[in-house]
DNA sequence: ATTACTAGTAGTCGAGTAT
DNA sequence: TATACTCGACTACTAGTAA
């Protein structure tokens, strides 16, 4: 117990994007325990991997590892999941950037084309806008990740097989579009994908690196 | 550790919410123990007085207590502060009421008007839109308390004093706006009360019990 | 199939204290 | 001041098993 209630605070602490400098008695008052404790803990924790440190005489150095910070992520993504992240919109912000035109012969598949226009209310235009995300949008494609949303089931032709894919509502300079986000990914991870009943590109003149915002109802 | 594993995964399974159904090896499954410990814990939350519960032998049915829920719950938004909530758009649902006029006689104070067309960039008009939230909304109430908004100081006059005040820009009916929230909460839980430059509720000839949206930026 | 007791072991604790 | 060791007490674990 004691051993995630530190981890938890030296995250509090903001331990997971930079080091810091915590003694043993701090954490072990923040922690509610004694100095041993939080000592004995910090020790453990950084033979685990969980943390890095530099620890001396007159203190320490404290930094989660990738390890250490996914451990608390993934549990505040199951405590999102819990609580919900109902009733939320989600701004990503980021840079058209041009696909490999495999979005469209994606979207353009007939079994998906009737799911979307089942599901989502409209018929897509047979291509995707791609957006390369800004660092802060990135969070929240991790996040989103997790929140259930419309679900698109994939099929197999003969030729190969296309996957599950999970869909949000949204909206990009006031057009109706939808957010996707294959289970098996198979972009960059900082780029999203978006269909819109409209040939967006067009409509609006845009060229690779504008602007653009979307707004993804969960 | 499992104690606080166990918490979690009632809530993830939405025992905060509603009683759930669960075996104790169940339990276990998901939180990587034995069946035995998971029982143990059970009745030693329960003993807590942080989970209700009904265990007979053919399984039992468990519910988080308002105590246990707030343990959770208070896990996550530390968490949430840890990891941020930055580049959020929350969007708030309610209908209008009429507040006591007490709202105005607040926002019109000089002391705060000062502040308000410093840091928001806007004198609001002298009263505000107050609304009682849907029940998703309240949730969302409770979240964007922990996050950092533009700070407001309070003051004294000779008669009495005027708390320190957080404030969020917001849109509202395309109207630039912010919401206010007051450390000392003088309103019910479910009330929030929005600002703006316009008198909103005559420019869209609003009434009591409309609804009303409200996107908050963070 | 459940829940949950017992017993023995492994893990964790804080006090005292060395460095 | 720090960190962190030893040690005795206590707690929590699993396996076995009863009900």
């Amino acid at each position: 117990m004691q051993k995630l209630l530190i981890l938890i605070e030296l995250a509090k602490e903001g331990a997971h994007s930079k080091s810091i400098q915590i003694s043993s008695s701090e954490l072990a008052g923040e922690t509610d325990c004694s100095q041993q404790t939080a000592s004995r803990w910090l020790a453990k924790l950084e033979e685990e991997g969980l943390i890095k440190r530099e620890a001396g005489a007159q203190g320490q150095i404290v930094e989660l590892t990738p390890e250490g910070t996914e451990m608390i992520k993934s549990l505040w993504q199951d405590l999102n999941k819990a609580f919900g992240d109902s009733s939320r919109t989600f701004k990503f912000t980021g840079e058209l950037v041009s696909g490999t035109g495999e979005g469209g012969y994606y979207i353009g598949q007939e079994e998906y084309q009737e799911q979307f226009e089942e599901k989502l209310g409209f018929k897509p235009y047979p291509g995707t806008i791609d957006l390369r995300l800004d660092r802060d949008s990135l969070r929240l494609k991790e996040r989103i990740r997790n929140l259930k949303g419309i679900e698109i089931e994939g099929f197999s032709t003969e030729e190969r097989s296309f996957g599950d894919v999970k869909c949000f509502p949204a909206e990009s300079m006031d057009e109706e579009a939808a957010l996707i986000l294959p289970y098996r990914t198979h972009h960059e991870e900082d780029i999203i994908e978006i269909i819109s009943p409209e040939k967006i590109r067009d409509k609006y003149d845009l060229e690779d690196g504008n602007r653009v915002e979307v707004e993804v109802e969960t």
